[in-house]
DNA sequence: GTCTATACTGAGATAGAC
DNA sequence: GTCTATCTCAGTATAGAC
């Protein structure tokens, strides 16, 4: 799948107060955690053995405890990271914005990114999302925790989009939230990069989540002018 | 959760041709059955051992194989029977609505029976639901085979309501309907029967998927009747 | 048909040589 | 630090008594 995936958006290993040589063999702490994150991300919690992830980073199962403690572990700071890598991401495009961007540009914004990560862009952040609910509890546990930065972000820009009265003030947010998470993280596990690009499927994705799929009759231009209206009916159909 | 769950609807065994009592013990084959389907619901995958399921439907773990040839062989038939008691309920449903029904009205159907059964009225559908994307690729690919004919149910409807303009014609078909499962799906993962209704929840969710979450300003009443508008913008926001 | 007892297997984890 | 070899154990599956 994804041969050129960066991953250098947020990558945020705390950066050594002085100059330091990164120290030869954290090296191979990392090429075993890329490689983990990214054999996770295919194949998944149960699908996923040691051994795949030591041949994939070039050495053998025994030798990945020198580094980790457990398969665990390993785990943990995978989910861990791909939280802390989408929820950085987020932030710095959010920040990149215009300081008048409107509400509904930062949701798009918001959604856009985790799509993005989710699918191409981050061996990280699609194992954190396709592993939340295939890990046992305990682990589960530990994440849920960890992603509640990144949760209130959504929710403070949820609650200000409907503060300035962008957004439909009758739902639940946080089901709105999570309503959302489902769309986008569910697209991790069906997405096959034969079919639309991501770019084409956030699109499609945001369309659907900020004006929904019902054609709306005579619908005005909204205050904002981040966000396209829907196009008129004479568009093309799609498949 | 659910000890009052029926899954009555939509129980499809084939009916024998004859009057015949049930075989006494086609009846132990109907309880490991129902007692995996809510242990895998409940626990996933790799979180489900033979034991679980044994004890749940009061016998030892070889016991089970009486019945069945293996673990794989169990999970495929719960997936399987989760599948088309999802696609005869809708079926039903749709069935039971007044002929000259909208077109939204349809689709509003469909999701409120997908994330009805999903989240409440079947351990089978939840069970299909939660593995889907936790099972190895053979048991996937098998599912979704079998999945084909639901799927092609969802089409339909949402080309029918294109072809009379009742929602937009810019959208994807197919990663709209990817889209709306994820959002139905991923609540059978995060649903806890503390917070929200699952009518509630289908309330919400149906509101988003057909009109998204931006405040549609001025819209008038579409051609249907069937679907409620968005309420005036002087609704007492929730949470 | 269901039980008890046991065989088999895959995969995580450890030990010690290099 | 990494290797090879091995231990351990959980969990599926089988055998044979009842």
């Amino acid at each position: 799948m994804a041969n050129a995936r960066s991953d250098d958006i947020a990558r945020q290993t705390p950066a050594p107060a002085v100059e330091e040589p990164p120290r030869k063999s954290d090296l191979t702490r990392q090429r075993i955690l890329d490689a983990a994150a990214r054999v996770f991300s295919e194949r998944g919690y149960s699908g996923t053995r040691l051994t795949d992830i030591a041949a994939r980073a070039g050495l053998q199962a025994g030798s990945l405890y020198y580094h980790f403690d457990s398969r665990e572990k390993l785990i943990d700071e995978i989910m861990h990271l791909g939280t802390r890598r989408t929820h950085a991401a987020a932030v710095e495009r959010l920040a990149a914005l215009p300081p008048d961007a409107s509400p509904l540009r930062r949701l798009e914004t918001l959604i856009e990114n985790h799509l993005l990560l989710g699918l191409e862009q981050s061996d990280y952040s699609s194992a954190s999302i396709k592993l939340i609910w295939q890990v046992p509890a305990d682990i589960r546990e530990r994440q849920l925790v960890g992603q509640r930065a990144y949760g209130a972000l959504w929710r403070e820009e949820l609650e200000k989009a409907r503060a300035v009265g962008a957004i439909r003030p009758d739902l639940n947010l946080s089901t709105v939230r999570m309503m959302i998470a489902g769309a986008l993280n569910w697209a991790t596990d069906w997405y096959k990069p034969t079919g639309d690009s991501p770019t084409r499927l956030a699109r499609d994705l945001v369309e659907m989540v900020l004006h929904g799929l019902a054609r709306a009759p005579a619908r005005e231009a909204g205050p904002d002018g981040g966000v396209a209206d829907p196009p008129p009916a004479t568009s093309r159909p799609r498949r």
